[in-house]
DNA sequence: TTGACATTCAAGCGATCACTTGATTAGTTG
DNA sequence: CAACTAATCAAGTGATCGCTTGAATGTCAA
């Protein structure tokens, strides 16, 4: 009774979903499917990796019960397995802000002199008044597979051209994937040059998202 | 900017702390330090390894931000950074569970036949109706370091000798670490065969403890 | 200061991991 | 069927990990 081996097995069996969350590449990974299902391939692309290590880190993550797998004729697309997956990358992300330093350093370094942010309440106040325009910088696939109720679809490439379809006057807010993203980061800084008042959201859809179904709980 | 190297580092970073739950050791360890502080000899011992092995996964740990250590006297001890540590653990677990069937047969394995279990809303009424009686059958360091308000320390070991302190015609509720704890299953076994009526809680002092901070929020 | 004990360090080992390369399989299209 | 693409498999590599052993360090008490 409460034997070691069978209790060692029993964490064991545990860690072998810690250790998909112990790889950057695997990480990256989830990061990306946080946003939307994607395939082996578009994946490979968006880290730089080859083809044979993203599938292999996938297989990872499937085995580990982190992410599912279709097949779609040749392709195989992958996505979260669901919320609590979502939420356990998100919460291991917010406590290594918090605890390790270096996060806090190299997202500086990543994401260079960070925009002026707007929270949550505030965006969701000043939507209900009507006087800002939220944009989505994310790709269009992105947006497609979700996005906060209201925004515009312009991904940060053509952002530049379409400058004209927001309208003067009110503040634009934009949002990307998460406070990991340049997307959004990039979007004001570009949108500041061009004479417009603008912020960023602190956050991203995925955080958006998993707010709007605990408001609705 | 938004250069691969610069992204790479920052999911390195957190990728870090990843890597700290993908041992089973260290897994076992936080186990027990979301119960109580405890010193690197006593962890050692339970978790049945080298005190060279158990602080070199503890100085891991620390690295990693999830554990802090204070010297008391010759020895240190260790504790959890922070209840979004404890958090991140418990939804760590419960997503193996719920994704893993290894994770549950192998918990089974651990922890035998289980007895009948109580959830959290029940005992909160029965509680109040005052016609049960909680038993914490965990050692009485870890019942000091917190508990369940108004329930009785009578460790497992105690159990048999101390039968007669428990008012017979109410109902036994034992509780102890958590789901993965044999303690209360045991307990709930041995109350039984003494002609008790018994069952334990489905979960332990820490998911109490984060569920009370929330309902206080 | 000396002795005792708890912890950490340092070096070494076998095992596992991440990535590469090249072959193989699965599914689609001509 | 053959040609093509996407994904996976298999084998090999250097690097890292987990554990052991034995020495070094830090703290207290005599």
């Amino acid at each position: 009774m409460s034997s070691r081996a069978e209790k060692t097995a029993l964490f064991e069996a545990i860690a072998a979903m810690g250790k998909a969350f112990g790889s950057a590449r695997r990480l990256e990974l989830l990061d990306l499917l946080a946003q939307a299902p994607r395939t082996v391939d578009e994946l490979a692309r968006a880290i730089g990796q080859s083809t044979a290590n993203t599938s292999q880190h996938l297989l990872a993550m499937h085995a580990a019960g982190l992410v599912g797998r279709r097949r779609e004729g040749t392709s195989v697309r992958y996505a979260l397995s669901g919320d609590d997956v979502l939420e356990l990358w998100l919460a291991l992300r917010q406590t290594a802000v918090t605890r390790l330093a270096e996060v806090e350093r190299a997202a500086q370094a990543y994401l260079g002199e960070d925009a002026e942010a707007v929270d949550r309440e505030e965006l969701l106040k000043r939507m209900r008044r009507g006087d800002v325009v939220v944009v989505d910088v994310r790709p269009h696939e992105e947006f497609a597979a979700g996005h906060i109720e209201g925004a515009r679809s312009i991904p940060i490439h053509e952002l530049e051209q379409r400058l004209a379809e927001l309208p003067e006057g009110r503040e634009v807010i934009a949002y990307c994937r998460g406070p990991f993203c340049a997307y959004a980061n990039e979007a004001v800084h570009r949108l500041r040059a061009a004479g417009r008042e603008a912020r960023r959201l602190d956050e991203g859809w995925p955080e958006w998202k998993l707010a709007l179904q605990e408001r609705a709980a």
